[in-house]
DNA sequence: CTGAAAGCGCTTACAG
DNA sequence: CTGAAAGCGCTTACAG
């Protein structure tokens, strides 16, 4: 009953458990009729190797873990499943640690010392991660950050130029007429993305000659379709409410759109919806919503790629090499929400 | 520079290993002063204990498989979400593999052999596992099966009651008055859900005396987006089109509902829309979605401590119990897309 | 091409 | 309450 060991196969295979172990890894050098016996034994006895003993032997995992905030915001459930499927074409399996947002959790995920731990490397997608907590990490498994640009820290990185994608949207809102341009999302707290898209969005303001009025900047908990709502709602009660609005995220626009029109608005007539991130989600809305649309097989591939370049090179023992930035690409996807409408006419 | 080990904490504490072991696994019966020496070791060394070693020791890894077809659906993202915190509760991580639906995954990831592997038991959401694939089944961790019931399989499932649910949603449409119902999400194929909501439709049907008409039955290869705005398509271009539509999941009564919409119609005055699995959103769009929406917390909760449960009765080598059939609830939820309308008027 | 043997770093039955 | 020692099931340097 108990499960069959190499040292079962051997004997009765009457090789060594050298040899067995030779044939489960594919070694060249087996002579031909020695791996048909082994086999044959390997076969009749239903013998699978126990990863457990390979992984202490090996001293890894040929796992990853996945670290992000909320595993059900689509922008990440998106990108964990393109990271996934990269992980399994090179032969790992993946992890998922949530850390709903919790810094002490994102921080220990990525800095701590990981060895002796059941994953390879970490690609971690931080909220609230900050420089200093990187500064001094002392973690021995690579780990590869997806989406901010905390330079400085010798950590790899892989992400979009969010200052010049927020500017762009920006400019494009500017482009169609819009004067009264508010945006969503903007954190005071963040180290990260808000402060980047916060930063190209004013710096479209600046290239038009015109003022960012700051009652038009709404900051938000979280980037939920909630928090778009009550930001919206917020918005719309304004003496002079926008006539456009930039979302630090799809969800929040699609929050944000819905309250604009539960309150009777025509978007885009009446208010131009732009989000961020390009979620499916969005290609669905009506209006459909356009967005800024990172390239997230780019990011997932690069990210794993180069988080497994990072494993392999450590069994190599190199000293540690630069840190690496990687830009992914983007584009703007103008929809509906911004210039189109849906047949139904109407306003 | 190699991680420090039980031994070196033990040299340095001038006890032996298993003082040190019996210190890091908060045993009992330690001296508080040996207790104190050890720790002041394990802190100076900056010890941790090398799970790899005690995977491989105790045969358990304190993670479990979590199986789905696709991640970024938003009914798995939001289970995976709730199943990831509850496992976490419990002690336990969250490795995930993602089948994409493949239908020879999923059954070497619920049948075969599991010994020795990386993981102490399985949940998985199947989509296209048969029963017999699940007689044959000699996996030795422990399965629970999630949104399916393959009775006599002797496998453990948590699932709501599907046709009862999906009698419920028709008997609605019915009670609005609406009397050509179609259906969007028919799978002959399908050993599962798809089969069990379609049995519900008809039984709503035969309640109420009426003929179900085939042609409003409408088939699709999957249940995103795409696959329901497809299927709606096809009903409007019917001479007779439905003037309501259960979609046995949400996405396909979005999608359903933005084709509808951007054909001109009204919902819910022309086109009365009900989904399934009550995800986000459903929530958030305009019009939002009615919806059948099963309890995702009593699912994750169950279907993890059932696993658990399971796992800790293996360590006791109990003869393997009956398998159990836990029923979760749900609610029909009524919102805009059947009943109500937008306070912009319309029409 | 293959064998005998060490060792990865833990946990724990057995003594005391 | 603690020690000395075996063993989980692999991989692999060392010989031959």
């Amino acid at each position: 009953m108990a499960a069959p060991t190499l040292k079962d196969v051997a004997l009765r295979a009457g090789v060594s458990v050298r040899t067995v172990s030779n044939v489960v890894n594919d070694y060249v050098y087996v002579a031909d009729d020695t791996r048909a016996r082994v086999q044959a034994a390997i076969d009749e006895l239903g013998y699978r190797p126990n990863l457990l003993a390979r992984n202490l032997k090996l001293g890894r995992t040929k796992m990853l873990a996945l670290v992000v905030p909320e595993l059900d915001v689509p922008y990440f459930a998106e990108l964990a499943r393109l990271i996934i499927h990269e992980a399994r074409t090179a032969g790992y399996t993946v992890l998922i640690d949530q850390t709903d947002g919790d810094e002490r959790r994102e921080r220990e995920l990525v800095t701590e010392d990981a060895r002796g731990v059941n994953f390879d490397g970490v690609i971690a997608s931080p909220l609230s991660l900050t420089e200093e907590a990187l500064e001094g990490r002392r973690a021995s498994a690579p780990v590869v950050l997806l989406g901010e640009r905390l330079f400085a820290a010798g950590v790899d990185h892989v992400a979009i130029d969010n200052v010049r994608a927020a500017r762009e949207a920006t400019e494009y809102l500017f482009s169609l007429g819009r004067r009264r341009i508010a945006a969503i999302g903007v954190q005071h707290e963040s180290t990260g993305t808000a402060k980047l898209r916060t930063i190209g969005f004013r710096g479209a303001f600046a290239a038009a000659g015109a003022v960012v009025d700051e009652d038009l900047l709404v900051e938000v908990g979280h980037y939920h379709r909630e928090d778009g709502a009550a930001a919206m709602a917020r918005l719309l009660d304004l003496p002079e409410p926008p006539d456009a609005v930039f979302c630090f995220s799809d969800l929040l626009a699609l929050g944000a759109q819905r309250v604009a029109l539960a309150r009777g608005l025509s978007v885009p007539e009446d208010l131009a919806v732009i989000g961020f991130d390009d979620i499916e989600d969005g290609r669905y809305a009506t209006p459909t919503l356009t967005t800024i649309s990172p390239d997230k097989a780019v990011i997932a591939r690069s990210a794993v790629r180069q988080l497994i370049a990072r494993i392999d090179a450590a069994d190599e023992a190199a000293e540690p090499a630069q840190s690496v930035q990687i830009e992914a690409p983007y584009r703007l996807v103008v929809r509906e929400s911004t210039q189109g409408r849906i047949s139904t006419g109407g306003s």
